[in-house]
Formats: C-alpha cells, sequence, structure tokens
RNA sequence: GCGAUCGUGGCGAAGUGGUUAACGCACCGGAUUGUGGUUCCGGCAUUCGUGGGUUCGAUUCCCAUCGGUCGCCCCA
C-alpha cells in the first residue's frame, strides 16, 4: 500500500494552488493598504506558551494540541493558532519599545489542531491573522474588523455576516459570569452533560446550547450587556459608531462567545451566509486582548487581531461560485519532428522565455498529431512545428491555434514575431 | 472523544458466492509517413483499501484495521 497523506491534512495540487496564490496576492495587497506588516514566526513554540495564552481549559489545550517532546525533553507544540506566537515576539523582541505604536503586524502560514477532519476542518490548515498591539483605541477595533471584510468582499463574497459583541473588561465578565453560576448551579442537573460540563469551564455557553434552548432558566438568564460596567460598555459602543461610520454592516449576538481565554471587549465573527455550506460556517474570528502582553511577561499594552482559514474563505467562494482570476495562459508550444529539430525547439523556446514569452515543448516523445493534440489541450496559444526543413532554412511558420492560421517568421524573429501577436491580441 | 456512511482501473460508475470484473470519460496508438478540437478502429484492472475468518470457492458473507466523506462537541 502507497504511503497516504497524514490524516486531516492534504495536498494542494496545481490548479487548487493557484487559487490560494491569487487569495494570497489579494490579502497581501490589502495589508499593504492598511499598513499591517508579516511576520513570520516559528510553527513550534513552546507548550506553556499557548497553555498560558490560549487558557489551560479550553478546547484547544485539553484536547486539540500537537505536542511532543523533543531529544533536548523540552516540550514543544505545533501552533494551534497565531496570536500567541505573535504576542511572544512583540515581548520577546520588545517591539513595544517602538515609536509607531500600535505595530500592526499579520501572518499567515499553517496552524494544528488535532481534530476529527470533517468539511471546512482539517489537522493542518493555513490562517490568515492580523494582530494592532498597543494601542486601546476602539477605532482599531473597526480597522481590524473592516480588514478582515475587505478581504472577503474584494474577493467577490456577498453572502457574510458579522456577528460582533463585547465580552467586558475583566471586572464587567467576572461579575457575569458569577451571576450565570448562580442563576444555572441550582437545576444544572436538569441540563444536557455539554451544559454541566459548560458549567465549570464556560458558563457563558450555556446560553447558545441547543439541545437546552427551551429551558425555562434560559429566557431568564442573565445577559452579559447588563453586566457591563460604564467603561466597557462605552467602549463597545464607541467601537459600533465607527463600523457605522465605514459603513460595515453587523449583527450584535450577545450570545457570541469565543473559544480562547485572552478575548475580552471586543469579539466578532465572519459567517457565510452561502447555502450549501456544511455545518461550519464561520470564516474568521477574533477579539481584543488587552491584557495578554502582560500575561506573557510585557508591558501592558492592549490588542486586537482576528484570524481567517484560507481553506474556508476558497470553500466560500467555491460556494458562491466566484471564480478567482488564475489566468496561466501558455503562449507557444514548439512541437518536433525528430531528435534534431528537438535540439533547436529546445534553443527556440529558452529565446522565448527569456522574453518573457511562455512557451513549452513536448517531452514525451509523441508523434505529431498527438503534440498538436497536447498543444491545444494545454491552451497554446501558437504553436510551431520544426522539422528537416525548418531546420535547413532557419524558419518556420507561427500557427495561431485559434484562427488556424499561420506566418512564417526566421528562427531568429520568431520571438519578436509572437511579442507583437501576443501584445496585439490582449489590447 | 462520540456517531453515521462509504472504500472496484487516472477519474466517474455497474456488478455477482463460482472458469474472460460491464460501461462512460481521460489517456496511448492507428485510419490520415509533417500540423489540434469531429468520426471510426484498437489498446488500457492476474484485480475489487489492508489483514484475518467462514466456505470446495469470495470483489461479493463475517470480524478487525486503515482511509475518505458527513455530523456532534468545539472552533478557523
Amino acid at each position: 500500500m502507497a504511503i497516504q497523506v497524514p490524516r486531516g491534512t492534504y495536498d494542494v495540487l496545481p490548479e487548487q494552488a493557484a487559487k490560494w496564490q491569487a487569495a494570497e496576492e489579494t490579502i497581501r495587497e490589502l495589508c499593504r493598504l492598511y499598513q499591517y506588516k508579516e511576520i513570520r514566526t516559528p510553527v513550534f513554540e513552546q507548550t506553556e506558551l499557548f497553555q498560558r495564552s490560549v487558557g489551560d481549559t479550553t478546547d484547544i489545550v485539553q484536547k486539540e494540541m500537537y505536542t511532543f517532546t523533543d531529544r533536548g525533553d523540552r516540550s514543544l507544540t505545533l501552533r494551534p493558532e497565531g496570536t500567541a506566537s505573535v504576542v511572544r515576539s512583540y515581548v520577546e523582541n520588545k517591539l513595544f519599545g517602538q515609536p509607531d505604536q500600535p505595530v500592526k503586524l499579520y501572518y499567515m502560514g499553517p496552524m494544528f489542531r488535532y481534530e476529527r477532519p470533517q468539511a471546512g476542518r482539517t489537522r493542518q490548515f493555513v490562517q490568515f491573522g492580523v494582530e494592532a498591539i498597543g494601542s486601546k483605541h476602539p477605532a482599531v477595533d473597526a480597522e481590524v474588523i473592516a480588514l478582515a471584510m475587505d478581504v472577503y468582499t474584494s474577493l467577490g463574497l456577498e453572502k457574510l455576516k458579522l456577528v460582533i459583541n463585547s465580552l467586558g473588561d475583566t471586572e464587567s465578565r467576572n461579575a457575569h459570569r458569577d451571576a450565570l453560576v448562580t442563576h444555572f448551579s441550582p437545576r444544572i442537573d436538569e441540563f444536557c452533560q455539554d451544559c454541566q460540563n459548560r458549567l465549570e469551564k464556560n458558563p457563558l455557553r450555556i446560553l447558545d446550547c441547543k439541545v437546552d434552548r427551551d429551558h425555562p432558566l434560559m429566557g431568564t438568564a442573565p445577559a452579559l450587556t447588563a453586566y457591563l460596567n460604564e467603561e466597557s460598555a462605552q467602549y463597545f459602543s464607541d467601537v459600533k459608531q465607527y463600523l457605522e461610520e465605514l459603513g460595515i454592516p453587523y449583527t450584535v449576538d450577545p450570545n457570541l462567545v469565543r473559544g480562547l481565554d485572552y478575548y475580552n471587549h471586543t469579539a466578532f465573527e465572519i459567517m457565510s451566509d452561502a447555502e450549501g455550506f456544511g455545518a461550519i460556517t464561520t470564516l474568521a474570528g477574533g477579539g481584543r486582548y488587552n491584557g495578554l502582553v502582560e500575561d506573557l511577561g510585557g508591558p501592558s499594552s492592549p490588542g486586537i487581531g482576528f484570524a481567517m482559514s484560507i481553506e474556508r474563505l476558497l470553500l466560500a467562494l467555491e460556494m458562491e461560485n466566484v471564480d478567482i482570476e488564475t489566468a496561466d495562459q501558455l503562449d507557444v508550444f514548439v512541437a518536433v519532428l525528430d531528435e534534431d529539430s528537438r535540439r533547436d525547439a529546445f534553443r527556440l523556446i529558452r529565446d522565448f522565455r527569456d522574453s518573457g514569452i511562455t512557451a513549452d515543448m513536448d517531452y514525451a516523445g509523441r508523434k505529431l498529431k498527438a503534440q498538436m493534440k497536447a498543444a491545444d489541450r494545454k491552451g497554446a496559444r501558437f504553436t510551431i512545428v520544426l522539422g528537416e526543413t525548418e531546420i535547413a532554412e532557419q524558419r518556420a511558420s507561427v500557427k495561431d491555434m485559434a484562427t488556424g492560421e499561420s506566418e512564417q517568421a526566421a528562427f531568429s524573429e520568431m520571438a519578436g514575431v509572437l511579442l507583437n501577436k501576443i501584445s496585439g491580441e490582449e489590447s
């Protein structure tokens, strides 16, 4: 049995890779416009980094990490997300000392989570993410959200839903949490097993339960918004105003909770509304993490960011039937009749390539007819056939595959002739 | 971690407890000694994910295992 890719991983084959490149280009260009600079951090980190930032009680840390011990007995983990690494680097490299704050960073690369693969979820996946660290201005929250939305809209997606919420500061958050526990505790045994676990881990999640949706305690549960202190409420309302300033439509979902411990204040998710999407519709998620930099040994620097999955982005494009530009046209194919002409052909295609013309030839030793077929299949605009006559005269005819017409040209002028034809076509 | 479902050539897809495993697409060759997309002809799975069991005999029945797909949990 041949060796296969590890479970939950996959190969991106050329046809698909072209789409990845197109998406990546759009993303990098938007980051340039927004002035976010790329940062590249290692794919694995000390396990402790994630335990301390993402949180010991989260699903990610409890059951999804690819953790291993290296030969020096160090516990390392393939990164399950990007924020922890970026913040670690911000602290380690003392980026907080840079004159320009907030420091605006973006990253794009593979992340790893040990989970059962399904539609839109794999064990290795690629995330593009952004972090703005060093400012607690609500406009930064809005900018980060705007950038995420821009990625989708500029690639042509329309069926999007932006959901936001405020988790409040630590004080508000804890007050609400306590209120929830007191509310549900007395009758928690009437709830599903998941909710019983949630009471300890993340009581807010109970509100989001589908099983116990109709339980009487649900309707009377304390709302997070009621527990936001004045400062937190003001901050949330400012963020919303900035979003409105940009004309970005959003829905407030008081039950939106993010799965990582470091979030506070603004939390948001962007989901796809496209039909036929699988059970997983979240394209991107993010939020503010004031306090994380401090937790990781830095000064008090507030931050906000998001992460989006490129896989899900591509999936959404597919669901909405959006074709992204992946043009890679073959300009000329050179067919050969014998081994002697192959030498001239070989030199000729080098000339072409030097002139910026995409060129290819037959390496399968096929008959002329089969080579013509191949040229057609590859979508070549022009085909040149080389045989005894052409070698002797050092000239050949250039056949236009669309019209079937051909025109003679000397080898030495061939590249120029082709360039003319190609630029003529494009105008 | 739990559940459902599937696994036949490069791809799609039929099939049956019993000597040659349909068909379509793709591919290769020929009809047409040097010019493509049509047509016709021919070629293309000692083999039905892997291992074991039942049986005189298994691709087809049973078990295990691996993998795909989808869902739950949770997320990107």
